[in-house]
DNA sequence: GATTGACGCCGAG
DNA sequence: CTCGGCGTCAATC
């Protein structure tokens, strides 16, 4: 006689060649959290039920698994931001993704940069009149959406690449993949440098 | 309060 | 070019 707890999650995995990707959702069917691919598949799991430990396993959602894997594989396609949890109303709810509005702001700036471009922190902070450009990349540390939303598009202002969650080697093959070129872990000059 | 960051800038070597 | 040191600000202890 347990009882059916309204904060279990439902997390959805994928093989795809040989890195699996997984994806945890609402009972109400937003994606409150995504994580970065990797060859175990214990591993993907607990980078989502880390966050939120009651948790069952399904394999639905594999159309979304999809287009993350073909994301994060460098093709261009549409993600439909609607899918992702931004509310905050939940914040103590087992549910939330995101903590505070400066995070989901910060989100949000990021979310807006288009594949195959770049921006800095110190930019993203500039567009949310802000000078703490330290808080802004911890901010986007914590993103919940990685390869959805593309923090990995996000570098520092002196063109090294910057850091990323699944290691620097796996933020410079993703924009490998999207045509930018990168040399010595500074992105090299190319068309997406006359962005804005 | 004090410390900690996926940062930025400037000045010294 | 590389380093330190300091500015700055949100989150965390």
């Amino acid at each position: 006689m347990w009882q059916k707890k309204q904060n279990t999650i439902i997390i959805s995995t994928l093989k795809f060649g040989d890195l699996y990707f997984a994806v945890g959702l609402s009972k109400k069917g937003k994606i409150i959290r995504i994580s970065l691919p990797n060859t175990c598949l214990n591993d993907v799991i607990s980078e989502i039920s880390d966050h939120h430990p009651e948790y069952h396993l399904s394999d639905e959602h594999l159309e979304t698994l999809m287009k993350i894997a073909r994301i994060y594989n460098g093709e261009n396609i549409d993600f439909n931001m609607e899918l992702l949890e931004l509310d905050l109303e939940n914040k103590n709810h087992e549910t939330s993704s995101i903590n505070s509005s400066f995070e989901r702001d910060v989100i949000l700036e990021v979310a807006k940069i288009p594949y195959g471009n770049i921006k800095t922190y110190k930019e993203i902070a500039e567009s949310l009149n802000t000078k703490g450009y330290r808080a802004v990349g911890t901010a986007i540390g914590k993103n919940p959406f990685p390869i959805v939303v593309p923090c990995h598009r996000v570098i520092r202002s002196d063109r090294n690449v910057g850091g990323f969650r699944g290691g620097t080697e796996m933020k410079v093959n993703m924009l490998n993949k999207e045509g930018l070129n990168i040399e010595k872990f500074k992105i090299k000059f190319d068309k997406s440098i006359q962005k804005k």
